[in-house]
DNA sequence: TCGCCCACCTATCTGTTAGATATTTCTGTC
DNA sequence: GACAGAAATATCTAACAGATAGGTGGGCGA
């Protein structure tokens, strides 16, 4: 139980851009943070009602009937710098495939193959997601002074793909290995 | 709700290696699976009651009072077998150093040179850890058809604290340029 | 014009999970 | 014998995922 919730800051950084609806909030972090940050509608939009009730965000009606939109207050800028500065906690490890793998024997070396394989494709795609991120970065205007910090981020992931690619070739010679005895 | 639990298969995994009491199953995870798995006792215990329950658990006496040792049935081999050929689920990102560094400007610099320089740390912390394991499995004798699957585990994360170093060593690169503007 | 589809929007529900906490027993050491 | 730490069982509460439910508005095709 002292797991701090982490979806506060996510919402505060989301609006900490510009004031949004619950749905845009979603997408925000969907479609900008999304490659390293999830957030659900179940944290979302209980998370906004707390804030907004607490104070940290203002709520007026939205564009459309029955919406809302809201944006940061005062206090709530003020409680996003002290939620970025507190330590980070570190997330427990649940590796799925590396779990699989480590009962490989148990599943086989061709099972096991295929889901390196996959784990390959996956790390693929994820490459060519950072370089479309880059590349709509680079064509964009708007928000210029954050782009290095945003860089970091793609450049994280960049890494990790690459990484994963490297032990999946690894992988693969030893599995072959392992099946040809 | 579509979130399949995932304890089942580590309790069984684990349990498939040796009988154990709930605690031992605990310290197994921990201690052998730790680099790249997680179960709290939130979760073991109950899983461990349910699967009993379910006949692929069997269930005595352990060595001392209280104590119930916990072993696998056939029913629960083949129930192991079956989860580990499940498609793995794809665990959502929520990665906190991230998040901060994309507010990088909001934090500041100097800041963000602390959290990577944190990260750096951790990742050596792990390549020390990686190094201890595999220095344990070239003394054991026991379970050595298992290793090279084990070993593939090490590496994977041997590969990803590598690149959490290049990464951390050009983003501090990146952190001081920005630093001089 | 009407109906369908999709996007926008709000919100909850249920199952999974973390880790703190509580309690008890056993063992080793002083 | 007393105390500390490990072994052992088990639960509790809060964080979280994602499916689901319902509604509105706009665009498009028949």
């Amino acid at each position: 139980m002292a797991r701090v919730s982490q979806s506060e800051m996510a919402v505060l950084g989301a609006l900490s851009v510009r004031p949004m609806t619950g749905y845009a909030v979603r997408e925000a972090i969907r479609t900008v943070l999304g490659h390293f940050w999830n957030e659900s509608y179940g944290q979302i939009y209980p998370t906004l009602t707390r804030l907004h009730t607490e104070g940290l965000l203002d709520r007026h009606g939205g564009e459309r009937s029955g919406s809302m939109t809201y944006s940061l207050t005062t206090a709530g800028r003020a409680r996003l710098s002290e939620l970025l500065r507190q330590p980070e906690s570190p997330r427990p490890e649940r590796n799925g495939l590396l779990l699989r793998l480590f009962f490989g024997r148990e599943l086989g070396v061709d099972a096991c193959v295929e889901l390196v394989q996959a784990a390959k494709v996956d790390a693929e795609q994820r490459l060519a997601n950072y370089a479309a991120i880059r590349a709509t970065m680079a064509t964009e205007e708007e928000d210029r002074a954050h782009h290095p910090f945003w860089l970091l981020t793609v450049s994280a992931g960049e890494h990790g793909a690459r990484a994963t690619l490297a032990w999946a070739d690894e992988t693969l010679r030893t599995l072959r290995g392992l099946a040809a005895n």
